[in-house]
DNA sequence: CATTAGCACTCAAAGTGAATGAGTGCTAAC
DNA sequence: GTTAGCACTCATTCACTTTGAGTGCTAATG
């Protein structure tokens, strides 16, 4: 059977009504308000159709057809017209990031409460984080006599410091003097790796003060280990009730619950992290989380620097507003990237 | 009408039974459950007498009664015996706790998911933060030729940095010790009010530097303002929806989206910041936020060292269990006062 | 031969009304 | 002061009917 024309407008149709109401489309209400020129029966036959090739369901047998996952991805793939954010849109998503940004981390708290407002979905966003960091400098400060701080400063300017006591300090001094040497030994080289000649040339050349090394070597190791460990931003999980298909209570817990699971977030953001830039969904059980099959995740990876970068998700039930969000998605991505940009050549800026 | 100790014993069975089964008790039920050695039709009477009192409610003719606030007011005031932990949970929630912080934030969240878990009611938690913070040392760093850190520490250790450009940069060795002095003039000034005298004394001293000490004011401004913004970790909001109470979807979904606000749980866990240390319990409408009428919430301070605070609190219905989690919240407290003091007293740690 | 009108059939949802039972208040007796 | 007894109230439940949206099939039509 042909998958032609006719058959095509009026899949549309259905997925087009099922996102706007919720409720299983009947030939009846597509006769009446697309006008195609056909009458209810004859719709009724290319339904059956559709049914038997798998893009529609029929919920029970005198219910009209709601859109399976099959259904979805063909509409996504093929048959959805990307919508044009319209110059208010625009503006008022950019006017807003830029209103107050002096922190990444509120950046991406307001894009995530933004975009769950823009859109009525709920939203993940992955903080930023930088893989694969190269040391740029270390720094080692004494905060009183027996507690010093190493500072961590990686590719990217993303500054960890680790705070420690210490049997012996030395002063000031000497300290800034060990501290720039250590820097200059240790610079460029990959936090997660670091070559095995350097560490013993360390202990070597800074043989008085083995304690210090050895907690440099610590704060990197551990500023390493800390990017792995993902901060999510969620924002409009209350979106989530609001839609006739999570009303049964029992369901929509299930989900909050999922939501609150940072492994599972994270798996869900960085599923394919190759694909920067590009927007990823995931229909209904292709999320691979069972308790989101009734789910649609739209990702998009967002890219502050060459390394640095993060995802932004936003979940839905499976007949979410996929033109629209993959829109407002890209706007907000584009957004963010010029601000962050802007704020980097400019003079000053806080991280 | 006296409150004797008959009317006393019948108030705390209704509030018992509530309590644990959310359904309106009647006077057989206490009559049958409670030996009081007294028909349900004296059980009645004194019903009767109790509702006139408004101490419980009757929420339509043929049901039995619930607490009303001013119930619950009376339980949790004198009523109430508090639990202690059994040793069983003592030491599960001290095992937990110990196993995995080697970081403040980590620390807080995870003490977020064990309370909700051991009271299976929300729990929210500000992070600690330090107010009136002295600055105990300032220090520049460069990071490339047109890039400076300012790295500003606060009492308790609190380190704050703050990335800028510069025009000019002195060398390094220069910089270190423009550094060290101007944390020296610094040092022990409230961040939020620094003696004029001094900031004039500074652009006198380093005139030469006027762009590096405007950006050390800068950041010490910027870092005394950061900590009003409070960070709140979030857990167990799936456990709202567990109560019969909110089986209403719009009603939870009103709850949830008041959970997402800011401003909201800042007013909630900052309302008596006096009295650290103790417990404080809010009922219905105490809480002064509307849509948490039918909630009551119990928080409490904690702290770190003199001035390093924030608060916990629970929020469950008005029917929670009062006497369980302000024993929990009683021993998870001391728990993350402890190992913090212990981390704090050993030689390595991090924040 | 594609299209359509017509009809029988299905089934969820909404409505109806009786039965049930948990609960109260009141009164009279103990 | 306590209690047994009874009339009364009212939410809940269940069986039953009605309604209407929707389908599939068949026969007629252009």
């Amino acid at each position: 059977m042909a998958l032609n024309d006719r058959k095509i407008k009026i899949l549309q149709a259905i997925i087009h009504d099922y996102i706007a109401t919720a409720e299983p489309v009947g030939s009846r209400t597509i006769a009446k308000k697309y006008d195609f020129g056909l009458s209810s029966a004859t719709i009724r036959n290319e339904m059956s159709d559709l049914e038997e090739m798998g893009f529609i369901i029929q919920p029970h047998a005198s219910a009209g057809r709601i859109p399976s996952d099959m259904g979805y991805r063909l509409y996504v793939d093929s048959l959805m017209q990307q919508r044009e954010l319209v110059d208010n849109e625009k503006f008022v998503l950019q006017s807003i990031v830029e209103a107050n940004v002096n922190q990444i981390e509120y950046l991406m708290e307001e894009t995530a409460r933004i975009l769950s407002a823009a859109t009525n979905y709920t939203t993940i966003i992955s903080e930023p984080v930088s893989k694969n960091k190269n040391i740029k400098k270390i720094q080692v400060i004494s905060l009183d006599e027996k507690t010093i701080m190493v500072i961590v400063i990686s590719d990217g300017n993303i500054v960890k410091n680790h705070i420690s006591r210490v049997e012996y300090l030395p002063e000031e001094k000497e300290l800034f003097d060990i501290s720039c040497a250590i820097s200059e030994m240790l610079e460029g080289e990959l936090m997660e790796s670091i070559n095995e000649k350097v560490i013993e040339k360390l202990y070597e050349d800074f043989s008085g003060y083995h304690e210090i090394v050895e907690l440099v070597l610590k704060a990197i190791e551990k500023t390493a280990k800390e990017s792995e460990n993902l901060q999510f931003h969620l924002s409009g999980a209350k979106n989530i009730l609001t839609f006739p298909e999570f009303s049964d209570v029992q369901k929509a817990k299930t989900l909050i619950q999922t939501l609150e699971e940072k492994e599972i977030l994270q798996g869900l953001l960085s599923a394919r992290p190759e694909q920067a830039g590009d927007i990823q969904i995931y229909i209904g059980n292709e999320t691979g989380i069972d308790e989101m099959k009734d789910c649609s995740v739209i990702t998009k990876n967002y890219k502050f620097a060459d390394n640095i970068q993060g995802s932004i998700a936003i979940l839905g039930p499976t007949r979410m507003n996929y033109s629209q969000v993959v829109s407002v998605l890209n706007g907000m991505v584009k957004n963010i990237e010029d601000v962050v940009a802007r704020i980097n050549s400019e003079k000053n800026n806080d991280s």
